[in-house]
RNA sequence: GCGCCCUUCGUCUAUCGGUUAGGACGACAGCCUUUCACGUUGUAAAGACGGGUUCGACUCCCGUAGGGCGCGCCA
C-alpha cells in the first residue's frame, strides 16, 4: 500500500472564509475523504499585524457549518516559527542561502526603478555572491534563497498539466525577514513537509509559489508532494470576486437562508465534473472526487444556480431536519432571533404541519421564513396591497359566503374543507378561484401561500374562522 | 514590462481525432392548476479568430485577440 493521503488547507486569518476558499476546502476534503486520508488545517499566521483571533474563529465557524472536517488540532503556522528559522539556517550551512542587507528602502527603489523602466521586477543579487564582511554597519540582514538561475522549474500539476517557469525570471525571495522571522515560502514548505502532506490542492494564484516552493524542496532535499492548482472563482461578470457579487464568507451564505449541503453541491460543481451529474449527494461527491475532474478554466460564480440547487434541496430534505436547519439559521437572519424566541413547542408543531407545503415554495430559508409569517400573525392580519385588491366587494361577498359552510365543518380537515367549499361554489356558480383567493387574502394577508385548504387546516378552525370574520365585518 | 495559465450555448459544464456537439441553470412557449411554486413537454442558444497537422479536428501544433493570475521583509 502506498502512503495515505494527506491534504491540507491552509488559510490565512485576516479576515473572513471567502467562497473561493470554502471550495478549496471542500476539494481538499474530498479528495482526503475519497482516498481514506486525512485532511489537516493549518492557520498561516506569520503575518501577526493582519492575523486576528476573530478570523480564526469566522474560518473555523465557517468550515463547520458548511460540514468540512479537518484531522487533529489545527496548526498555528507562527507557533513553528522556531523549526522555519532552523531550516532557514539549514539552508545557509548548505549555501543555497544567503544573507541580503538591502534595507526596504532600497529595495523600493529598486522596484519603482525597474518599473519606470519596464523592466522585470525582481530582485538584482546584489548580495548573492558578495562578502558579507562588506555589510555596512547597523544593517539587520535577511536571508534570500539563492535560487537558481540557470535551466527551468517544472510543476507537474494534476489540473494544470506540465507547468514551466523559467529559473531566470524566479528571483532570490526572502526567506527569513530582518526580525528574525520566516516568511510565507519557506513557512509553508517546512510546514507541509513536517506535516507529511502528501497532496497539495489550493488556488492558481499560488502557481508561481509552487515553483519557488519547488526550488526550496529540492534545496533541502525533500520529496516535492502532489500539486493541484485549481481555477479561481470569478464574479457574474468575469473579473474578480467583488463583495457585491459572491466574495463573502460563508456566513454571508448561511444568513442568506442557504442549506450547507446545497452550497457544497454548488461549490463541486464550480471547476470540477464527473460527466453530467448535476445533484449528487456529499457521499457521492466523495466517492466521485478525483484530481482528473478538475478544470482549468476560471468559473464564474451564478446565483440562479445556487438558488435552483437550494430550492431542490429544501423541497427534498424531510421535514424535522428542514426544521432544525431553518432554526439554526434563525439567529443569523434579521428578526430571527426573535422569531426562534417565539417559537415554542406549539408553534413549532404548526410550523412542521405547514412544511410540507411550505419548502415546495421556498428557494431559500430566507423565502421560507417569509412565507411561514402568517402562521404566527396576529388578527387582525395585515393585509398587503394584492390582498386587499383581492378584497374588494365581490371578494367579501364570497367569503361572507363560504363563512357558514366552514362555520358547519365538523371535522376539520383540509381534503373535507375542500369538498364543502367545492360543493359550495359549484351551487353559487362560482369558479373556485373566486373564492379560493379571497379565502388566501383573508387568512394569510397576501395573494400567495401554499393550497389554501392546508393553510385553513394548519391554522385550525378558530383562527380560520376569525380570520374570515375579520375581513367580512 | 516580464512570466505562467485560460477561451464550447448568457452561466456551469460533457466531449479525452470520427457525435445531428450532450446535460444543467437561466430565458421563452405550452400543459397542469384555487394563487405562487413544483412537476412536465417543447423552443431558441456554443466550439474567440487565423493558419497548419490529418482521410478527418472543439479535441493536436503555431500565431493573433481577449481574459485571468503572479512578480512584497503579505499570505
Amino acid at each position: 500500500m502506498s502512503s495515505p493521503v494527506i491534504t491540507r488547507f491552509a488559510p490565512s486569518p485576516t479576515g473572513y472564509l471567502h467562497i473561493g476558499g470554502a471550495r478549496t476546502a471542500l476539494f481538499n476534503w474530498a479528495f482526503a475523504k475519497g482516498q481514506s486520508g486525512k485532511m489537516l488545517l493549518r492557520i498561516e499566521d506569520t503575518d501577526r499585524e493582519r492575523s486576528t483571533d476573530a478570523a480564526v474563529a469566522a474560518i473555523l465557524d465557517g468550515l463547520t457549518w458548511l460540514g468540512l472536517t479537518w484531522d487533529g488540532e489545527a496548526v498555528s503556522q507562527h507557533a513553528r516559527a522556531a523549526r522555519h528559522q532552523d531550516v532557514a539556517h539549514e539552508l545557509l550551512k548548505r549555501g543555497k542561502a544567503y544573507y541580503c542587507y538591502c534595507t526596504p528602502e532600497e529595495l523600493t527603489a529598486m522596484r519603482e526603478r525597474a518599473e519606470a523602466e519596464k523592466r522585470p521586477i525582481r530582485y538584482d543579487g546584489t548580495w548573492r555572491d558578495r562578502d558579507p564582511s562588506t555589510a555596512p554597519a547597523g544593517v539587520k540582514p535577511v536571508i534570500r534563497f539563492r535560487a537558481p538561475q540557470e535551466g527551468e522549474t517544472v510543476i507537474n500539476d494534476h489540473a494544470q498539466g506540465r507547468v514551466v517557469i523559467p529559473n531566470k525570471d524566479l528571483d532570490d525571495l526572502i526567506i527569513l525577514r530582518s526580525d528574525g522571522n520566516p516568511t510565507y515560502n519557506l513557512s509553508v514548505v517546512v510546514d507541509d513537509h513536517d506535516m507529511g502532506v502528501t497532496h497539495i490542492i489550493r488556488g492558481v494564484d499560488h502557481l508561481t509559489n509552487a515553483a519557488r516552493q519547488t526550488q526550496i524542496y529540492l534545496a533541502m532535499d525533500w520529496a516535492v508532494p502532489s500539486m493541484t492548482h485549481v481555477p479561481l472563482i470569478h464574479g457574474p461578470d468575469g473579473a474578480k470576486l467583488s463583495k457585491r457579487h459572491g466574495a463573502l464568507g460563508v456566513e454571508a451564505y448561511r444568513a442568506m437562508g442557504y442549506l450547507p449541503e446545497a452550497l457544497r453541491n454548488y461549490l463541486a460543481r464550480l471547476g470540477w465534473s464527473h460527466g453530467d451529474d448535476e445533484i449528487f449527494s456529499t457521499e457521492q461527491l466523495v466517492e466521485w472526487f478525483s484530481l482528473e475532474g478538475i478544470g482549468k478554466s476560471a468559473a464564474r460564480f451564478d446565483f440562479a444556480k445556487l438558488e435552483n440547487l437550494n430550492g431542490h434541496y429544501i423541497r427534498h430534505t424531510a421535514d424535522d431536519v428542514l426544521l432544525k436547519h431553518f432554526m439554526a439559521f434563525l439567529p443569523h437572519v434579521e428578526a430571527g432571533p426573535e422569531l426562534l424566541a417565539a417559537l415554542d413547542e406549539g408553534k413549532q408543531g404548526k410550523l412542521l404541519k405547514a412544511l410540507p407545503g411550505l419548502k415546495e415554495r421556498a428557494k431559500t430559508l430566507v423565502e421560507l421564513k417569509a412565507s411561514a409569517n402568517y402562521l404566527f400573525a396576529k388578527r387582525p392580519l395585515p393585509m398587503d396591497e394584492r390582498a386587499k385588491a383581492l378584497l374588494n366587494d365581490e371578494g367579501k361577498a364570497a367569503l361572507a359566503g363560504v363563512l357558514p359552510v366552514l362555520a358547519a365543518e365538523p371535522n376539520w380537515i383540509g381534503a373535507e374543507l375542500e369538498a364543502a367549499v367545492k360543493a359550495h361554489a359549484e351551487a353559487a356558480g362560482l369558479k373556485l378561484g373566486k373564492l379560493a383567493q379571497p379565502l388566501r387574502a383573508a387568512l394569510t394577508g397576501t395573494s400567495t401561500s401554499p393550497g389554501i385548504f392546508d393553510v385553513l387546516e394548519v391554522l385550525g378552525r378558530d383562527e380560520s374562522l376569525g380570520r374570515i370574520k375579520d375581513q367580512v365585518a
